[in-house]
RNA sequence: GGCCCCUUAGUCUAGCGGUUAGGACGUCGGCCUCUCACGUCGAAGACAUGGGUUCAAUUCCCGUAGGGGUCACCA
C-alpha cells in the first residue's frame, strides 16, 4: 500500500502561463490523475515587484482552457492551504526561527553596498564570489536589520537521484550560505518552496531543468528542517528554432495565444506532452489516453525544440475530428474576431464541412472562409489567366445554367458543368478554374460544386456576372 | 569562466549489447483529382567525435567537441 502523491504546480505570476509553465503542469496533473493522487496548485508571488493580480488569473485561465483541474488551490481549499506565498509568511518565519535555534541558519548584517562590493571585487579578480561568511559567528540582534542565511557545509557534495535525469550531484564547494529570509522578512525562492513543499505534503516535485542547480539547496534545507524529502523529477526545457531557450521571439509562447491563434485545447496538450515524452509510436492523444499512459520512465532527458508546424499537424487531427456542430461552434468566435458576418447556422454548417480537410486551425478555417463572407479579393494574376475572353462564354454558360435552375442541388449542378465541359469537348478543369476565380477570387478552394452551393444561387449568379462584366 | 545537465535525420522521438536503426512532422516525387486540401504509394535523410570494455557497441565507461542551464535581499 502505496500512499497516493501530492505533486503540485507552483508558478510565480509575471506573466501569462508559458508553454513550458503548462508542459511542466500537464506532467504533474497527469501524474496525480494516474496515480489517485493530488495536484496542488500554488502561487509563488513573493517577487512583489512583478507578481501582477492579472497573471494569476491568466495561469487560471490557461490552466482552465487546457483542462487541468486543481484539487487543491486558489479557490479549492484543502489542507495544505493558503496557496499564496504572500499568506504564509509566518509560516516561513517559523520555519526560520527554528533553524536558528539549531545553529543551521543565523542573521546576516552586512549591506546591499557591502556585498556588491565584495562581488565587483571577485569579478575584477575573475573568480567566483561567494558570500564569505562574516556574519557566521556573529550574535543574534533581532533588532537590528538584517537577511537570513542558511548554514551550507563547505566539504562534501549532496545528490539525489533524479526521476528523469537519473543521479545528480552537486558539490558543496559551488553553493554558498545563501539568504532564506529578506530584511522584509519575505523569502526568497529556494527557502519558500522547501516550506511549501514540506508544510503541503509534497512527495513528488516535477519542474524545469532550470532548477537543477537549486535542488541540491533545497536537499539542504529539508534535512536542516529534518524533512522527509521529495522525489525530483527535472523537465528538459523547451527551445526554439535557434537552439535558444522559447521565449517571446520565437512567437507565442503562451497557452491563450494559442487559443486566440485557433487552436484546441486537447492539441496543444497533445502536442507539449509529445515534446519530450513518447508512447511507443502513437501520436495522438486523448487526454484520457495520456492519463492512462504518462509514466515517467518514458520522459526524455533532452531539450526539445518547439515545432509550430507539427503542433499544427496535431492541432489539424483535432479539428476535423469534431462534429461539424463543434466545428462550427469553434470557429464562431473567430469569425467575430474577423470582423465577419457569421452566424450559427446552415451556411457555417456547409462551410466547416468543406474546411474541416483544409485548415489546420479556427484561424485559417476563417481565411479560407472569408470569400464566402466578404466581397471577394480578386487574385490578380488568376484573374489574367483565366477571367479572360475565352473563358467569358464558359462563365456566361455556367451562369445562364445556373439561372435555369431555381433550387439547384448537387447532381444538377454536376449536370450543368459537366454538360458545359462537355459541349465544348473540355475538361472540366477548364470550365471550373475561371468559374472558381470568379466566384472565390482565387484557384484554390473546396469543390466548384460546394461553392455554388455554399453561397447560393443569388450571390453565385451575382459574382459571375460580376466577373463577366468584368472582362475586357 | 566555475558547476550541473544533454547529444539517434531539419524537428519530435522508438531503441534499453546482436535491428535492413522503427514511427511522426516537414521536404521531394507518383497516384487520386475541377483547383486546393485530404487520402494513398514511394524517396531522400540520423546514431557528434576519439578512446576503451566486450565475441559484439547506437546501446556500458572515460575523454573531446557542441548545445543548454545556473551562478541575486528574482523565481
Amino acid at each position: 500500500m502505496t500512499i497516493p502523491p501530492r505533486v503540485r504546480f507552483a508558478p510565480s505570476p509575471t506573466g501569462f502561463l508559458h508553454i513550458g509553465g503548462a508542459r511542466t503542469a500537464l506532467f504533474n496533473w497527469l501524474w496525480a490523475r494516474k496515480t489517485g493522487g493530488s495536484f496542488l496548485l500554488r502561487i509563488e508571488d513573493t517577487d512583489r515587484e512583478r507578481s501582477t493580480q492579472q497573471a494569476v488569473e491568466a495561469i487560471f485561465e490557461g490552466l482552465r482552457w487546457l483542462g487541468l483541474d486543481w484539487d487543491e488551490g486558489p479557490g479549492r481549499p484543502g489542507p495544505g492551504g493558503p496557496y499564496f506565498q504572500m499568506e504564509r509568511l509566518d509560516l516561513y518565519r517559523a520555519h526560520a526561527e527554528q533553524l536558528i535555534r539549531q545553529g543551521k541558519a543565523y542573521a546576516c548584517y552586512c549591506t546591499r553596498e557591502e556585498l556588491d562590493a565584495g562581488r565587483a571585487r571577485a569579478e575584477a579578480a575573475k573568480v567566483q564570489f561567494r558570500y564569505p561568511g562574516t556574519c557566521r559567528e556573529k550574535p543574534f540582534e533581532p533588532s537590528r536589520r538584517h537577511v537570513i542565511r542558511f548554514r551550507v557545509p563547505e566539504a562534501g557534495a549532496t545528490g539525489w537521484d533524479d526521476l528523469v535525469k537519473g543521479p545528480i550531484s552537486t558539490p558543496h564547494d559551488t553553493l554558498q550560505d545563501e539568504v532564506i529570509l529578506r530584511s522584509d522578512g519575505v523569502p526568497l525562492y529556494n527557502f519558500g518552496v522547501v516550506v511549501d513543499d514540506v508544510t503541503m505534503g509534497i512527495t513528488l516535485v516535477a519542474r524545469g531543468d532550470d532548477h537543477v542547480n537549486n535542488t541540491a539547496r533545497q536537499i539542504l534545507m529539508y534535512q536542516g528542517l529534518g524533512a522527509t524529502l521529495p522525489v525530483f523529477a527535472h523537465l528538459p526545457m523547451i527551445l526554439g528554432a535557434d537552439g535558444k531557450r522559447l521565449s517571446k521571439r520565437h512567437g507565442a509562447t503562451s497557452v491563450t495565444e494559442y487559443r486566440e491563434l485557433g487552436y484546441l485545447p486537447q492539441a496543444v496538450a497533445n502536442y507539449l506532452v509529445r515534446l519530450g515524452w513518447s508512447h511507443g509510436d502513437q501520436e495522438i492523444f486523448t487526454l484520457d489516453e495520456l492519463v492512462r499512459y504518462f509514466d515517467w520512465a518514458q520522459v526524455g532527458a533532452t531539450a526539445g525544440v518547439f515545432n509550430l508546424e507539427k503542433m499544427l499537424w496535431v492541432n489539424h487531427q483535432w479539428l476535423r475530428a469534431l462534429s461539424d456542430d463543434d466545428l462550427a461552434r469553434g470557429a464562431l468566435p473567430h469569425f467575430q474576431a474577423a470582423g465577419l458576418p457569421a452566424a450559427d447556422d446552415q451556411k457555417l454548417r456547409l462551410v466547416v464541412r468543406q474546411l474541416r480537410e483544409r485548415a489546420k486551425s479556427f484561424v485559417e478555417v476563417v481565411q479560407q472562409a472569408r470569400c464566402y463572407y466578404a466581397p471577394i479579393a480578386l487574385d490578380p494574376k488568376a484573374a489574367l489567366k483565366l477571367l479572360t475572353p475565352e473563358t467569358r462564354p464558359l462563365l456566361q454558360a455556367i451562369r445562364d445554367g445556373l439561372a435555369g435552375l431555381p433550387a439547384p442541388d448537387g447532381p444538377q449542378l454536376t449536370a450543368l458543368f459537366d454538360g458545359v465541359a462537355a459541349a465544348r469537348g473540355l475538361g472540366l478543369g477548364k470550365v471550373a478554374q475561371p468559374v472558381r476565380v470568379a466566384l472565390t477570387g482565387g484557384t484554390a478552394s473546396p469543390g466548384i460544386h460546394d461553392v455554388v452551393l455554399i453561397l447560393g444561387r443569388t450571390e453565385a449568379l451575382a459574382r459571375l456576372d460580376a466577373a463577366i462584366a468584368g472582362i475586357p
